[in-house]
DNA sequence: TATAATTAGATACGGCCGTATCTTATAGTC
DNA sequence: GACTATAAGATACGGCCGTATCTAATTATA
């Protein structure tokens, strides 16, 4: 029996490509990944891949946003700003966790050199997504009488994730005892400051 | 008359190749430096270069170390903390100025990618460096009555450094109010609370 | 159903990476 | 001054990048 060679279009080859794309992270990580490799492992040709994306950094996140669902963050509601805080470690962890480290510090690295890859990396670090659920925390910390003042600069929001994602930088894991650190002799401190 | 083709070695090849590397450096920017227009620019063959160091990251700190003589910072002594931790940022952002962005951003994904290169890096993030500049600092403002505690963990002593490289990483420079705002909102804050 | 517009797939290109191998100039040594 | 160890230089390799060009399959359209 002669094999069929049909031709797949449009989503038929987006869903192939991605899940050649998943597959290949899972197995090789994210530096070895390779766009040519992809394309083989997808019985297709890398012009396919570079016709819909620019590069690896955005075909990998494409993998991820349909492979690993990136459940949003929730607003923590603990009772205290101290366990508010751990508690969204805890879930911005979690998720630097799912990423496997070397797949988040590679497209980390690709960020880094190309300025436009930072929108669709908000979900890791923050800006806009962040503050939604700090801001909240905030106000209801300062309803019970925790802190005084509410409206922190974007800098002061961002601090959080900045603090996660160096840590995962530079040494290789994200502990309780650094994030309790952090919570302790940073962001308390600085939440609670009266501002100028 | 005959071109005399004389074979250079040892340190006069090396700084034949690390002068084309500066040069290549400033003409291309980092990104588009390769490894075989280094040498093709220093009249040698790559396997030249590949045999003194390891990727593209070490040959460019290597030059970086000869031709962008980094001084080492200087303690501050401006009389009080927040114009102490001002000086420390203005002397780190000069240095990273030098370095033209793009550059330290190369550098920086680099790094991302191989761990080993950190410890070369640390003058500019910091570690054991910067904790021997901080540590007069806050010394003296306790002296003073400035601040109450004195001694701060690594990741609190390295927030200086975090601040800074998140700050040109993600906006791309490093202006002025910039730093006022991270002095003020972020480090005073936190080395002015007591501690635990 | 014939024709036109898309778009997948095949192939080839110059460029760079990092490694291996071989030749040959230079330096040290007896 | 002849001999030997060392290191430079030349060349070639397979692999990947990103782009361009051509073909043929599929879908839309008239």
């Amino acid at each position: 029996m002669a094999e069929k060679k049909t031709r797949r279009r449009g989503q038929d080859l987006v869903d192939a490509i991605l899940a050649a794309t998943w597959e290949q992270l899972q197995a090789k990580g994210y530096r070895a990944l390779t766009i040519e490799g992809v394309a083989r492992a997808a019985a297709t040709t890398k012009t396919v891949l570079y016709r819909r994306w620019p590069d690896k950094a955005h075909l990998v996140l494409a993998a991820l946003s349909k492979y690993d669902n990136f459940t949003g963050y929730v607003v923590p509601d603990t009772g205290t700003l101290r366990t508010d805080l751990l508690d969204l470690m805890g879930q911005i962890a979690d998720f630097l966790e799912k990423l496997k480290g070397e797949t988040f510090r590679g497209l980390l690295a690709e960020r880094l050199q190309h300025l436009e890859l930072d929108k669709l990396m908000s979900r890791a670090n923050g800006n806009a997504a962040i503050r939604g659920i700090m801001q909240p925390m905030l106000d209801r910390a300062a309803e019970r009488g925790e802190i005084t003042r509410t409206d922190w600069p974007d800098r002061v929001i961002n601090l959080v994730g900045i603090l996660l994602i160096n840590e995962v930088v530079s040494r290789q894991e994200l502990s309780q005892t650094a994030r309790n650190e952090m919570v302790d002799d940073i962001l308390l401190p600085v939440f609670q400051s009266a501002g100028e």
